[in-house]
DNA sequence: TCGATATGACCGGCCGGTCCGCTAAACTGA
DNA sequence: TCAGTTTAGCGGACCGGCCGGTCATATCGA
């Protein structure tokens, strides 16, 4: 019976250490968001996690192994996310109107992962450190997808002709600032309004109709 | 021939701090660019303005000061130039235009600001140290001044009416975005196409004519 | 009892900030 | 003008605290 060919090659094992990396991260996420990376000791962590600081070092290789996991996982989940409530859409407006709602909803639900995420997508200008080539590359992600986007858009006559990357790297932006004034509290309104007034922006722009 | 009134306050001395306090901050810009605010060492300051960590301490009381009086100098100056060359304008539009020139012309002359002021404006969603709230207060002035540049051209109907201070953030964020992509080096664009890219999404939005 | 897992005291290195000794300019008097 | 003296300005060794990471020990489940 231990011979099973393919089927669970999750051992009890491997089960015990994706939770308890998981509940390490979800921790992690918490202190990060809290005081950022440096800010953030991994007794902090250790503490909020209720555990003691050796036993993250039995899950984890280094303090930003956490960062990059908790991150990384998030970001992933986000992105599958969208790129599969992309699939039951096929206007193009409605796809820029969900990317920029996913990530408000996000914002409701993941306080904590959206700090790191909005504030960290900022340092990525700073000089390649490691670290900040991931950053680079989930932004690359995130806009490849609006990319697409936007080219089909414009194949069919939805959008405009307009430079496809470049728009697409405007519309993260708008997203992404949205995401900092809800996270700053500096918006009174519903969510709907932000994103209907930030959708119609982008699709209207500020010039008043010709006609 | 002492007792002179007021005419020339400055004192020799005041002349020679006020040169010092300069010389660090521009090496301190360079190395803060270079590895961010917890990356950079006092000693590696001292290294890139020549002088002993000592006497920094003579013209800062901290690290943190330090960094703050570098931002802030930069930030006031390209603030009060934006809004010196504002006077000379009427039109909203180039308003906006020369609000974005303004910006990615300096990225060219001064990439090490540059770094630090984009990534630490995406650093303010953090918990509000002391720190941060001074950025959150650049970020309201530069919004404060899109807010009437927009309320106006509503007024004159120059734009169409739109909520002022969404537009105003709205724009910043572009603006931001922009001066990323080029910090990044994601642009192979020159300065004048990208600000007429963004301009031109600002003004007209993603959608067709209707015409 | 024995292996596996958890712990937190501990270590070494780093860094912000201090402080004391040094140097050279400024001042003084002849 | 110059030797002698004061003083302002500077530098870098040093200190104390913090933190990432380790490891010997403790705990627990079988």
């Amino acid at each position: 019976m231990r011979p099973r060919s393919k089927p669970t090659p999750r051992t009890k094992k491997d089960v015990v250490v994706e939770f308890r990396r998981k509940m390490i991260f979800e921790a992690a996420a918490k202190a990060f968001a809290r005081s950022g990376y440096e800010g953030t000791s991994v007794d902090a962590i250790a503490a909020e996690a209720g555990i003691g600081k050796g036993t993250i070092y039995l899950y984890f290789a280094s303090k930003a192994e956490i960062y990059l996991s908790a991150i990384m996982h998030e970001f992933n989940k986000l992105h599958a996310d969208t790129v599969r409530r992309f699939e039951a859409i096929s206007s193009c407006r409605e796809k820029i109107e969900l990317y920029i709602r996913v990530r408000v909803d996000y914002v409701e639900s993941h306080r904590d992962f959206c700090r790191i995420y909005v504030s960290e997508f900022g340092k990525a200008v700073t000089q390649p450190d490691a670290m900040q080539k991931q950053f680079r590359k989930m932004r690359v992600r995130q806009a490849d997808l609006l990319t697409e986007v936007i080219s089909k858009g414009i194949a069919t006559g939805e959008i405009r002709p307009v430079p496809a990357r470049g728009a697409a790297l405007f519309i993260t932006d708008a997203a992404r600032g949205l995401l900092e004034k809800r996270l700053l509290g500096w918006s009174e309104a519903g969510a709907d309004e932000d994103i209907h007034l930030v959708l119609d922006l982008l699709w209207n722009g500020l010039g008043g109709v010709p006609a």
